[in-house]
DNA sequence: GTCAATATTATTGTATACAAAAGAAACCAT
DNA sequence: ATGGTTTCTTTTGTATACAATAATATTGAC
């Protein structure tokens, strides 16, 4: 149960820049979203805060606040610091790692198998999140879990993208399963590099996906 | 010059949390604060709002806003995602950092040794800042650059305590050294291992301290 | 006709007023 | 006296009113 109605208002608002109906750039005007919300400017500005400091939105003092969307190289960055923030979990995982987490991760690569087999995408993308899930919390560092969870999120919607591209699926998967292995024999250095390389590409081919479509951009 | 006057109250709050005028667990009434800082509760609740969204207070719905100080558990928890944080900053400038950045940090570094041999604290603090910080910029990364200013600024208050340490300061010189020395070389895996040591220790440190103060503590 | 200065409008930032919910206190019953 | 219930108070969350500033439009001068 949602607490007060400025928190549910960020989370539609974000739903709202995710899925594009806000673009980037467009101000946000607080009287229109409060007649949209049916509510008054008070939750309206407190949700545009939450927003500013999740970075999604920009606010310029008495100019109102902007829909950022992160531009190519901002979200070049922003996967590399995801990578190396996910390599970290492997590392630590692979030394903290319980028999149960590691069961859990191999019936969570099956099932990711599964689906994938089954063109199941909403299935993939489940049991994909659950996979990095479970990494972000055998690091056995509940603070950098967090953190995890957070650029994770803020990277959902571009995460999608490149999963779509031809053969990358299945790449995936053995990346997967490569890292399931590492940490089966407790070798950190392995995961970490293999999950280093696995969620970079993700950024890459984002960003090749991204060029083919602007050429011109840059 | 700040923007608007929440913000101002948001800078001001933290410094009051920081210096342990309001310690851990204490609420902090909005009305209070509002007569405080002379203004209305509007302002207030946003820069509580701002707080909540950087961690140093928790928000329990209805019941208001706590100050929440990390324990010892977290604490370590977030030395380590920062050690890990700076190592990764670390590998990459090996391979990034400027001519001129590697003479600054050169320069950075014999100006704290300074400081050091002159007991000239706050020159130590001011130019291990600076050491710091060049690296998070040679990065090459502004998101993790930002990334590691946040988390470098939450630590702030516990980390000047460590230095305190009998033979701590001139340790941390040595290790400065190393790192320099590694990143002249372009070795990242070295200026990596070396620097998550160096700040892995100031949360060990810390916590040693702490555990000798307080004996009975868990 | 164009540029500039001023007036008008619109929008953000702050203050206050109101509503709702949680906590405290008083009252009653056993 | 103690436990529970109910009222009252305190405090948060929301709505509205006001103030200040930036954007826009209008008007006047050249």
């Amino acid at each position: 149960m949602e607490r007060k109605r400025a928190d549910i208002i960020a989370d539609q608002l974000e739903g709202l820049i995710f899925d594009g109906t806000f673009a980037d750039g467009e101000r946000l005007d607080e009287v229109q979203l409060a007649k949209r919300f049916s509510v008054s400017r008070t939750p309206v500005r407190e949700a545009l805060l939450r927003l500013t400091q999740s970075g999604l939105v920009e606010q310029l003092p008495r100019r109102g606040v902007f829909v950022r969307q992160p531009g190519p190289v901002e979200l070049i960055e922003m996967f590399e610091v995801m990578a190396e923030l996910e390599a970290i979990c492997a590392r630590l995982a692979a030394s903290r790692i319980t028999d149960d987490a590691l069961r859990d991760l191999h019936e969570t690569n099956a099932r990711c198998n599964a689906a994938v087999e089954a063109q199941d995408s909403d299935g993939h993308f489940r049991e994909n999140e659950r996979f990095h899930a479970i990494l972000y919390r055998q690091s056995g560092n509940s603070f950098l879990q967090q953190e995890c969870l957070r650029l994770h999120h803020r990277l959902q919607p571009f995460r999608r993208v490149q999963l779509r591209l031809r053969g990358r699926m299945k790449q995936s998967m053995a990346e997967h399963k490569a890292i399931e292995v590492a940490l089966e024999d407790g070798d950190g250095e392995t995961a970490a590099s293999v999950m280093r390389a696995h969620v970079a590409v993700q950024g890459e081919k984002f960003h090749h996906l991204m060029a083919s479509l602007k050429p011109a951009a840059e």
